[in-house]
DNA sequence: ATAATAGTGTCTTTTAGACACTATAGA
DNA sequence: TCTATAGTGTCTAAAAGACACTATTAT
């Protein structure tokens, strides 16, 4: 165990941010373009350096905050803020030409925005379908029905839908942080992390539908959820902006883990 | 984003090793003793640092195999060889009082060994039980029965039992790794990892009950187990090890993921 | 009216869990 | 014999999934 300071290889350490939401009925991640080389002109995930005395964590909040203006956890506030946990570490020696780069990726979680992405040094940060970003991406099921998961291009016209392949190994950790969000959606309550604070079961389901690329049964989803203690609290109020019959509002309740779990159906 | 080289403040990168097994029916890791400061004399996992054009993974398996003479995959035998998988990473700022060390962590799943642990650098690496070194702990349900997960104490006369706290954030690390492990024997089939090449039903169960410190019913365990495709193949022989009735001997199948699942008792 | 979404009830199939019972070894 | 472990069968409770039906809005 020699820890001579003068006996170790310098790296240097980032944090690279996996940011998802639902957005038009498609799974979408943030990309930011590349204005320099390599790579450049790609489209890649938003991260940049750890500072000296930061912790990970830290850094990718405030990665997060100066890339896209969005909080972990607003101050103050009762939003829960969007989730944000440790998603892998990537320390290919060959995965940036230039030096040697471990990266921590992050996977972050967040409703659907009103305002486009904004307020960040990045001006270039905007929203792209994961399905345009990863083609052969791991299977969404090619859901049959109403689920929307592969919508993959925008209107012919379109000049700026972002499509891949990502810069550097991007590809590899947008794919590991979608597996990731799929498969915390079955025992955890996370799927609420992309709602807005209040939100109804329906587009909780729809939550469900567009991450997993597959069509649920509004029926037995409803039962589901709502018998499912601490995973949704009514919030008294009721909203018609889906149309039809007025649906209760909920807000997320206090459990994170699920019992029992949502499972994917196999098919 | 800035990748000018004098720019980003430079960082150590280590792996570290939460290598665990089942032996006297307690689940144990693997700990060095550390001779020099900080925390000089207390028990630590086994790490080092990643050299210069080496990926992780590869860091990790090198590591394991100097300080423990495991191999992750045995070149040319049919040994699948234990199971190694990074496990997540630790970059608190004065995480080591030294430097800069941003330590990523793997887990290692290896079967109990005939000979003790040996043939590398560190000559002082000790399997301890995790209960002494976590007294504390991720619950493993204290289970009642015949499950004996929380053995704690040696004899009173045995001078070399391991005991926590172990040294920098190590017990943060281990908990997660035993969290980790205890979470994946219940949807992978990973249970085999801490199982010899072959094995029988009532062996794979004693690595559950002993993982997750519950008591599982052998016959429902038995036509589960046997009833989930691909999770085991009847090598042809039997034995007679256990005592009682000879039990048919099995190798792991080649599923990973374990559908339906093998929950774990809630109480 | 029709269409759309919300929500409840009911039935069937599957799975988990409790546990009686038989089988085959060693002491 | 007794005891230990292996393995099968059966029953019950819980959960998943299919789907009929009612409720309440907008157009």
């Amino acid at each position: 165990m020699p820890y001579d300071p003068s006996a170790f290889p310098p790296f240097a350490v980032t944090v690279d941010l996996v940011v998802l939401t639902v957005r038009r009925q498609a799974l979408c991640a943030l990309v930011v373009r590349r204005g320099e080389p390599p790579h450049q002109g790609q489209w890649a995930l938003p991260g940049g350096f750890v500072r000296e005395r930061e912790d990970l964590a830290v850094a990718a909040a405030r990665e997060l905050r100066e890339e896209t203006g969005l909080r972990s956890r607003e101050p103050g506030t009762e939003r829960p803020g969007v989730h944000l946990e440790q998603l892998a570490t990537y320390g290919d020696p060959d995965r940036d030409p230039r030096m040697r780069v471990v990266s921590v990726a992050h996977l972050v979680l967040a409703p659907d925005l009103p305002a486009p992405v904004a307020g960040g040094d990045a001006g270039s940060a905007r929203w792209a379908p994961v399905a345009a970003l990863l083609p052969v991406g791991p299977p969404p099921g090619t859901g049959a029905g109403t689920a929307g998961g592969t919508e993959r291009a925008g209107a012919p016209g379109d000049p700026g839908v972002p499509r891949g392949p990502l810069a550097f190994d991007h590809d590899r950790i947008l794919t590991d942080g979608v597996e990731r969000a799929r498969a915390k959606l079955e025992y955890s309550s996370l799927a609420t992390a992309f709602c807005p604070p209040e939100f109804t079961v329906g587009e909780l389901r729809r939550v469900y539908e567009v991450v997993w690329g597959v069509a649920l049964d509004p029926r037995n989803f409803h039962r589901k959820v709502t018998g499912t203690p601490g995973f949704l609290l009514p919030s008294g109020g009721t909203t018609t902006r889906q149309g039809g019959r007025p649906a209760q509002l909920f807000r997320a309740g206090g459990a994170t883990l699920l019992n029992p779990p949502m499972l994917r159906p196999e098919a």
